[in-house]
DNA sequence: ACGAGAACCTGTTTGC
DNA sequence: TGCAAACAGGTTCTCG
C-alpha cells in the first residue's frame, strides 16, 4: 500500500501529535509483524519524549530523547491513525501497537496484512542498519538529479520498471508512482534500465519528482488500505493516468493508445505501448 | 553477481 | 449461490 506520498502524509499527520510529547503508555499486542519486536521493546520506549519524526523512502523514523530511533515500515497495508483516548472506536483484530501519549492521544498501527515492521536503532548506528544501510537518497532531494540517476541505472540489464521498483535504486516509489511516472516520461517499462539515459532519464527525473509531489498534495492515493493519519482517504486515485485503467484510452496529448496490463516481476504494470518507448 | 520467482499473511474481488 | 483462484500499495530469500 504506502510509498512514499502516502508514508509521507502519514508523517505529516502524525507531527502535530507526536513531536514533543511522551510516550506514556504503549501498547503491544503480538510477538512480531513481518520481523519480531525487538526484545523489551514496550519498556525501551515508555517514558520517551518524540523529538523528532522522519521519512526515510517509505520508512517512518522516530527520533526519541535518549538517542534511541524507532523504525517502522508500513508494509502493503498498515494504517497509523490518531484517536482521542477513551473514544468508542471499536479495538480491532489487526490493531497490533498503540501509543498514547502524555495529552491522551492515541496513535494506532493498523496492519491486516503484517508485512510492516516496527523495531529500533540508535541515532549513531542509523546510518549503517541493515533495514536502510542501502537505501538510495530520497527523490525529493536535490541530489536526485538526471545525472544521479542514470548513473544508478547504468549498466542493468533488468526492466526500467523493476529497477524503480529497487530501493536501492530511488527511495521511496513502489508500485503505483513507477506505472505513474513512466507513462508521463513516455517510457516503455520494458526498456533495459541501462538504456534509460540521456534525454529519457532527463524526462524521467522531473516525472518522478511531479508524480510524488502531486500525491502528497493529494494526502496519498487510497485505494483499498491508505488512510491518512486523521483517519482521511487519500485522493490522488482519482488523477491516476495508467494505474489499474486497464482498456481506458491513454490520457497523453495526442495518443489515441489506450492503457495495457502486464507483469513484471510478479507485479501488475500498466502502460500505453502507443507512446511510452 | 544478477535477475526471476516464490514466500510471507489476510482480505476482497472475480470467474466458473 | 458457492467455492476456488487471482489479486492487492512491499520486501526478502532462494535458486539458477
Amino acid at each position: 500500500m504506502p510509498e512514499l506520498p502516502e508514508v509521507e502524509t502519514v508523517r505529516r499527520g502524525l507531527d502535530p501529535v507526536l513531536r514533543g510529547h511522551v510516550l506514556a503508555l504503549v501498547e503491544q499486542r503480538r510477538p512480531n509483524l513481518r520481523i519480531p519486536f525487538p526484545d523489551g521493546f514496550v519498556d525501551r520506549i515508555t517514558g520517551r519524549t518524540v523529538t523528532a519524526l522522519r521519512r526515510r523512502a517509505k520508512y517512518l523514523l522516530f527520533d526519541l530523547d535518549d538517542g534511541q530511533v524507532l523504525i517502522c515500515h508500513l508494509g502493503m497495508s498498515g494504517r497509523m491513525t490518531i484517536q482521542p483516548r477513551g473514544s468508542n472506536q471499536p479495538a480491532d483484530r489487526h490493531d497490533h501497537v498503540v501509543f498514547t501519549t502524555d495529552d491522551g492521544m492515541q496513535v494506532v498501527y493498523n496492519d491486516h496484512r503484517r508485512f510492516g515492521l516496527m523495531t529500533l536503532t540508535t541515532s549513531r548506528q542509523e546510518a549503517d542498519h541493515p533495514l536502510l544501510a542501502k537505501l538510495a537518497p530520497d527523490p525529493l532531494e536535490d541530489a536526485f538529479t538526471p545525472a544521479h540517476l542514470s548513473g544508478r541505472l547504468a549498466g542493468k540489464a533488468t526492466p526500467i520498471k523493476s529497477a524503480l521498483l529497487d530501493q536501492r535504486v530511488v527511495g521511496g516509489v513502489g508500485n503505483i508512482y513507477a506505472c505513474e511516472a513512466l507513462n508521463r516520461a513516455g517510457i516503455s517499462p520494458r526498456r533495459l534500465a541501462g538504456s534509460v539515459a540521456g534525454k529519457r532519464c532527463e524526462r524521467l527525473v522531473p516525472a518522478v519528482i511531479d508524480v510524488l509531489r502531486e500525491a502528497i498534495a493529494a494526502g496519498g492515493s487510497s485505494l483499498r488500505d491508505h488512510r491518512q493519519a486523521n483517519g482521511e482517504l487519500g485522493y490522488f486515485q482519482h488523477n491516476f493516468r495508467v494505474y489499474d485503467r486497464e482498456d481506458s484510452p491513454c490520457p497523453t496529448r495526442g495518443c489515441e493508445g489506450h492503457i495495457g496490463r502486464i507483469v513484471q516481476a510478479n507485479r501488475s504494470t500498466y502502460f500505453c505501448s502507443r507512446c511510452q518507448r
